[in-house]
DNA sequence: CAGGGAATCGAAAACGTTTACGAAGAAACT
DNA sequence: AGTTTCTTCGTAAACGTTTTCGATTCCCTG
């Protein structure tokens, strides 16, 4: 493997001048930088990260942290792949990296997260499926390391976050089935200990109440958020004696195994049963009837969490001078013939 | 920070010693270990990446690269995260960590490669999305970096991979649907700078001549591994005035779409055309009728890949006396009713 | 021509860790 | 008691890079 020494043996000069070559800086001859530059290539020279770093104190990398059975991957698609690509976007303008650090699902989240941090394995972290009370926002906040989260918590310290904008789903969502004249609504969230149940069940109910419309309890649905639940969800639902005309549905892919379970009870989605699900995705677009669902533009989520990420970096502070960033990110609904008669 | 100095500190002992009981050293008086490791624990100390890989020579930390169209991901689901899952718990046993490097859309994958070797950013790769031929395996090979390649290529150097059994799939599908009375049949794989299409196509070929029937080029359908290919794909097949009475698709999620297209146009799978797909999946799983199609055990082949890799690094091939795996990843068949008139 | 400033570069320290080496003391043996 | 062996630990070098500091050269001005 070939360092800054050989590179600077090769060339007869001294490896502080092939550095600042490489590096940019001013006080170099243009003649030096590029017989260093040619050099380099020639060699397959490039720094090495651990030298690097141990000098610089910083590693020009960023973490994403995810779990191995992350709630919001569900079964998910390309959920993730479009926001990295969004955040690579704007990373590759400052020369820094992306990975993604994936916690096993043996390992507890907050232990990998306090070793890959104690390592100095990245400058800064982007962590997902934040819980309603996330020790890492903590330790995080504590220990002044750049982060953001994907997903609100109700955590006390104040920290960036953006999140899915799961009221304007709700009240949306619920608003649009009352006006299509539904007076018994469902709603299915996932579990209570993910954050976004508790701000999307609130909503979903408040907005029924101003049109004064109550939500049972056995109304309320949890479900995990794949097909399995959606499918389950489905079979509670026609067993029901008052049974619902409508549904809103908050999971991932839940869509797809309850109209399954819905086709297999003899009902037609739609028809008997109107449906709102969350979110587009390429295979909601191919159930039949296509679903009604909700579209966002997963690429632009991914840079503005970069650059709030940037944002509290010392380094980038003052190109992305936008304070903490506190975002709900918008989506915008995709009429598909799921909640109507047609 | 909390730095390897200070924990010696505060113990009133030398960094070397610190040093040598948290690495297990034999040299260092239990006592001693005890009160290092409780420190450490206290203390929330974490030995600096930096520091300790440019001292050893290693990272401690495999990359498993991925693109981030890469095909096999399609609009795939959990597919690599039980394949990472596998692959973590066999580095668990080692202490060695498990980062995903995605090459943003917008960078040449070899170019990222190159640039991630020469940063000595990790010690090993897991490489995926194999092309047919495939600079990353000639480059790691010349290096001498310990990989593996997730797919196979047709490289003239040796190099350990894992592939899924595409041969199997085709002569399995195949044979099954000639003996259920099919003689117009029609295959659907990936373009074909895959690797993966090319020993598809002609096994399936192969196969389909030991029955004595031809693949007329024009039932060869190149489709993208996603809902839309598969949507596109059975309207082509509704249009053919020989249309065939049975496909045997390869490729992720595209029976989803190729359910709908026929769908659209009058059509039942199963009923109408016998439809074996690729591969068992939460989505296929909901699909009515129940797709045919393919199972394979992706934590195991993890866990696979994990061994096959140690098996090329220097400091585990003791401990995995494998040689350079070539190996092909088996699958089973999963009886749906998509493949005869019920 | 003396002197100052700019341009360019070399020398060396520093980052945090691991490990080879040697020293010191205790224990064991002759 | 003297010698050897074993245990335990401290010292210091080394990994590859960046960066500060100072030295040298050159050019320009007065």
């Amino acid at each position: 493997m070939v360092g800054i020494r050989r590179l600077a043996q090769h060339l007869d000069i001294s490896i502080g001048t092939v550095s600042r070559a490489l590096n940019g800086r001013p006080d170099v001859n243009a003649e030096t930088r590029r017989r260093v530059l040619e050099a380099a290539l020639e060699l397959g020279y490039a720094p090495n990260q651990a030298g690097r770093s141990l000098r610089k104190g910083s590693t020009g990398v960023v973490g994403f942290m995810m779990q191995s059975g992350s709630e919001i991957t569900g079964d998910g698609d390309t959920f993730f792949m479009s926001v990295f690509d969004g955040v690579q976007a704007v990373f590759a303008r400052h020369n820094l990296d992306l990975v993604v650090l994936l916690c096993s699902s043996r390992e507890d989240p907050d232990a990998y997260l306090r070793r890959t941090v104690a390592r100095g394995f990245a400058d800064a972290l982007i962590i997902s499926a934040t819980r309603k009370q996330d020790p890492r926002i903590d330790f995080l906040a504590e220990r002044h390391i750049p982060f953001i989260a994907l997903g609100r918590s109700q955590s006390d310290v104040d920290h960036p976050w953006i999140d899915l904008d799961f009221e304007g789903l709700a009240r949306i969502g619920i608003d649009r089935l009352v006006a299509q004249g539904h007076r018994d609504i469902a709603i299915a969230a996932p579990a209570d200990d993910a954050n976004l149940g508790h701000i999307f069940v609130e909503t979903a109910q408040n907005t029924l109440a101003t049109h004064g419309l109550p939500l049972p309890p056995h109304r309320l649905l949890r479900s995990p958020p794949n097909e399995a639940g959606g499918y389950a969800m489905a079979q509670k639902i026609v067993a029901m004696s008052d049974r619902p005309t409508a549904i809103l549905l908050v999971n991932e892919t839940t869509a797809i195994g309850f109209y399954r379970g819905l086709h297999d009870a003899g009902l037609a989605p739609g028809r008997d049963i109107a449906i709102i699900g969350f979110r587009e995705s390429p295979q909601a677009k191919f159930l039949s009837p296509p679903l009604t669902c909700f579209r966002l533009d997963l690429h632009a989520l991914g840079e503005a969490l970069a650059e709030a990420l940037l944002a509290t970096m010392p380094a980038y502070k003052e190109q992305y001078p936008l304070g903490t960033v506190r975002r709900i990110w918008p989506m915008e609904l995709v009429e598909g013939l799921s909640d109507r008669e047609e």
